[in-house]
DNA sequence: AATATATACGAACGATCGTCCAATAATATT
DNA sequence: AATATTATTGGACGATCGTTCGTATATATT
């Protein structure tokens, strides 16, 4: 049930093998960074649930620091396969906001990575830490609250929400219910958070409508 | 600016050496750990930081996931400190859910811990590690999740909130304004963070009330 | 002043970590 | 088939970590 983060071909269409090891590393590193965090994901424990050895993983990815970044990246990509895609099939504006919530809370519901949202995580963990990821990640989250912020304002064109209506500011709120949704689950292990964070979508879009 | 966390005394009144290193430590401790995280929080970068050898934190604590908890304690009395106990001053209900926003953006704004709220970032940093830290601070966060709630009941009684809203979804919205106010400006350093904060905390109240 | 207790210290331990390197194995290319 | 390239390995390195322990020092008690 882990997303597919496929990588790229050799010319003659098969996988190089270089190319599948990084895959199947991403992959398990995307389940341990998410329980362990960013930080806490280390080469040694992921060459070990890989069953390889860890001169390997490093080699492969050069640094623990590109590792972080392959993760960063991957998730992004994830993210924008499992829940920006699956809401195009809405109308743009409001429509396709209420959407996005939706594929949300699927998305986390689904538990795809086993710790929670990995950006979550991440951008708590790593704001204090500047450097290449803290970068990565805010600017992975730059782009999906201007993704909201695009969306509301398609919303506030189509005339669903209301003209005086910030598209920064209701893209924060958003955010900020997903974001806790997230939280909630995981810190209190209660489907209800899911239950919650959908009504919360709900209300603060109904209180931006006409 | 660092806030009070004084401990016991000793019976003549005088505050007993261990007390004050204790406190000397948790004091350190906090603020390490708002930056470098819970996990990231060492014994022996923070001997570093007080000048004192690491066998001696150790011994203060006992261990390392001792000194976690002290430091999960102290954040909880900073919140009430710093948050609940200023907005004790408002009428319950209403008028005290405005100033529990108003004192969580204030205390958030004036950067009382260089990497933010330690309870945010330890939640959903431990979310994934079970054990008694992650007890801990999963008690703190419903403490201060029920302390919304009742606020937002009495806000009900007093006739201020719709009598159809759910207390604890509007503590969970509330509470999701809060730490991504939290969040957005760690990750962005962008001050607008809390000015959307507080917009977004009113916003969010005044959809419930009537 | 003498004694008992509480603190602080420095050295050492095993464990884990990221990183490097020379050697080996697997695959691609010619 | 021979060669070049790429991938993988295991071992070693220095650094950092939490923890333990015997000892010295400071404070409290008598």
């Amino acid at each position: 049930m882990r997303p597919d983060i496929s990588g790229p071909e050799m010319t003659d269409g098969r996988r190089a093998r270089g190319a599948r090891t990084r895959e199947a590393a991403v992959a398990e590193a995307l389940q341990l960074a998410s329980v362990e965090g960013l930080e806490g994901l280390s080469i040694a424990r992921l060459a070990a649930q890989l069953g390889t050895a860890k001169s390997t993983v490093h080699a492969t990815f050069g640094s623990k620091e590109d590792l972080q970044l392959a993760v960063i990246a991957a998730t992004s990509g994830i993210l924008m396969e499992l829940v920006v895609q699956p809401s195009q099939k809405a109308a743009p504006g409001l429509a396709r906001l209420r959407a996005l919530g939706e594929a949300w809370m699927t998305y986390l519901e689904r538990e795809t990575f086993a710790g929670g949202c990995v950006l979550s995580s991440a951008s708590l963990e790593m704001d204090g830490r500047p450097g290449p990821v803290r970068d990565a990640v805010a600017a992975v989250m730059k782009e999906w609250l201007s993704l909201l912020e695009r969306n509301v304002h398609d919303a506030i064109i189509a005339g669903d929400v209301a003209k005086d209506c910030l598209p920064a500011q209701l893209a924060f709120e958003l955010n900020a219910i997903g974001m806790s949704a997230n939280w909630h689950f995981q810190l209190f292990r209660n489907a209800k958070a899911f239950k919650i964070g959908r009504l919360g979508w709900t209300n603060t879009l109904d209180a931006h409508c006409i």
